[in-house]
DNA sequence: AAGCAACTTTGGCAAGATACTAATGTTTCA
DNA sequence: TGAAACATTAGTATCTTGCCAAAGTTGCTT
């Protein structure tokens, strides 16, 4: 099990928009990647699936960029993994009719135990830390 | 983050390993491969990782095969997926300099309540349920 | 000492996933 | 109307996964 690129992506990105909340004006794609250091061609797509997920919002035009859905608060890791890769931590194998039962419940207590470490840090709290950092600059 | 099949393979033939101690007979890998449909081409190569992790221990020849190197209180899913794929969950972007410390807390918070939900299981609960289950049949 | 049955090692490989680039839309606003 | 932004789609090089297979090694048995 590996944690993928796209993932730190999707959540830094979504910390860029929290950390510029609430502030009314729209963050540019190129914003977003230039502070995160993320290709923006690829995080342009990123950033559609966190949208159609209800986590962020867009506007197109002159003006237009993005700014998130809710408040930091509402808004944690878990649901930014489960926008980005279907769900926190994939298990195809536990629809395999070949693997006993009791290995099965063994891979579930490992899902579950992750989903809630990642269910239980919301951007709030990671937007506190980086405002403590006294290197790390915000808007 | 998605478990892989390999892994699944491993902790299915840990258990298959398992439920045989503490017969002194080894299995051989095809008895492993038929009893837990898993392609015995593939199972080889695992069996040598589990060996050099030192969960395992195999003898040659005529009479040779597999079994515990360890009871199976004393293994856990944590060591196999140790053994087979190196760390629980693997997140090479924690050593990424462009990742910022507060996601990466967010990150090692999700790694370790994997680790220890995985460390959590040995292979004497998985046995105890595989034998509660009557149509299980085991030697 | 010969031979066989097992483990061991190595190499290869097809299919899919990953992490992008790029080109071409489409919308909004000045 | 045109520029600036988001949106969509296609392509793609590289890597990983999940195997197969052949050749090698060891130890037991006869």
């Amino acid at each position: 099990m590996k944690a993928s690129v796209k993932s730190d992506y999707a959540c830094r990105a979504v910390e860029a928009l929290a950390l510029h909340h609430p502030n009314t004006r729209p963050l540019r794609i190129e914003e977003i990647a230039t502070r995160e250091a993320i290709p923006a061609n690829y995080l342009v797509q990123i950033l559609i699936e966190l949208k159609s997920k209800g986590l962020i919002q867009s506007w197109r035009g002159k003006a237009g960029g993005y700014a998130l859905a809710k408040t930091p608060r509402e808004i944690t890791v878990g649901d930014v993994l489960r926008a980005v890769q279907g769900d926190v931590l994939e298990m195809p194998l536990l629809l395999e009719s070949r693997c006993p039962e009791e290995i099965k419940r063994a891979w579930r207590r490992i899902k579950e135990a992750a989903e809630q470490a990642a269910d239980g840090v919301t951007f709030e709290e990671i937007c506190a830390e980086a405002k403590s950092r006294p290197e790390m600059y915000y808007i």
